[in-house]
DNA sequence: GCAAAATTGATAGTATTACTATTATATTTG
DNA sequence: CAAATATAATAGTAATACTATCAATTTTGC
């Protein structure tokens, strides 16, 4: 898989960005760096001014990739989602039986990314982190409306959908599925959020993951 | 319950504040007003400079109170924690059967906040839609840990802590209570702001509220 | 009833943020 | 090799999130 991803090109939604970053030496570095920054000092201390001089670059280089810092946001958690569907899409391709189909898209989900699957200048580790500290600020704004309808969590929306509707293959009768799907998505974040700063109330640790969770909770809500 | 707690005081851990803001006539008022204004612009936009000329006060003034915005949110929380606790323990004491009992529970924890209540300054219909718009803010950030430690979370794990040992009460061998209470918690809000949102990865809405899907989902995962 | 204490208001100031605009320089490409 | 494109450098802006100082007002304790 890892052979195979790097041969392709996750797609974000191109409304996201001015300049596509993966079309210049520049533009990765904003995303390798841009990465790594936010992850030592925290999306609201982040700014355009430091990840410049950290990469040798202006500030006003960098607007020319990204509008805002929030696009910035919005570009890094659409890569991410993309990457998590791929992986998602992947595991459960021809798997036969539905239930078995779940679990896979569970896993892919709700397991937290330890190995560096660094196969170009994204590390996976540090984004996945990023995604746990940071995402809801992605849609906890005023904006969001205005941009849900430009398409700007359109994949993170697909890939609730995909796992819905494996919910419902394996039980159609379920009254749920959209929200378990995205209860088990947005859980699985807080869950590892709370193993790391709140462990008090979290069973989630050293020896139970959230996907250990969520699988109980998910195959004891679809089939009684 | 409306008259006894307009002789409670909700208790909100001191260190949050500089100066108790229900000791005073400005400190009410900046409670009073201080929602509102969050509700209509958002966190990020809201300023203590705005939030003064808003009740004709002082900038200075307001900063006499609270020392910076974000421990205004700690405190809103705070209080909206204690008093969703508050409600919790009162609905649930007394209630012989311990499944009734969670029921109850989940109930105050998942519903939505329709008729203002407001026994004095606080109107609680905006402040829970406060609480699930910026929440997840008042944690999310690189001091979560010091701040842990001070103890400005408390109310919050206490009331999770509690939900636990109802689910607890009613399966002592259930392997994931806290995890569960943490879900069901954090899991309300999410399902509220995609009802209003991102409608179509929700089931939430007219008809199916959050609290049926986490009644169902609470039950069928402890009791098998 | 009044002085002292406490509270609030007014004004000013600061470093930083999140940008935009302009112009210069370097690099790529047809 | 000229033209187009990309990047850098510099400057500027309104706003943010405060702090500091001092004056005016209100509260309180005796």
């Amino acid at each position: 898989m890892i052979n195979l991803l790097s041969n392709l090109k996750i797609a974000v939604p191109d409304k996201i960005y001015i300049k596509d970053p993966e079309s210049s030496d520049l533009g990765k570095r904003i995303i390798e760096h841009g990465i790594l920054l936010i992850d030592e000092i925290g999306f609201e201390s982040f700014t355009f001014k430091k990840l410049g001089s950290k990469i040798g670059s202006n500030e006003s280089s960098l607007y020319r990739y990204f509008e805002s810092k929030h696009k910035f946001l919005l570009y890094l958690t659409s890569w991410y989602w993309a990457w998590i569907e791929y992986q998602m899409v992947f595991a459960t391709h021809n798997v036969p039986d539905n239930k078995e189909k779940l679990f896979k898209a569970i896993e892919v989900v709700t397991r937290s990314i330890k190995e560096d699957v660094t196969y170009t200048h994204i590390n996976e580790v540090v984004l996945n982190r990023i995604i746990i500290n940071e995402y809801s600020k992605s849609y906890l704004t005023t904006e969001v409306d205005s941009e849900n309808k430009e398409g700007y969590f359109e994949v993170y929306k697909r890939l609730i959908k995909r796992i819905k509707e494996i919910i419902q293959s394996v039980n159609p009768d379920y009254e749920f599925p959209s929200s378990l799907a995205s209860t088990i998505v947005e859980g699985a974040l807080h869950q590892h959020f709370l193993k790391v700063h709140f462990s008090s109330i979290t069973d989630c640790g050293k020896d139970i993951t959230p996907t250990d969770f969520f699988k109980q909770l998910t195959i004891n809500a679809i089939t009684k």
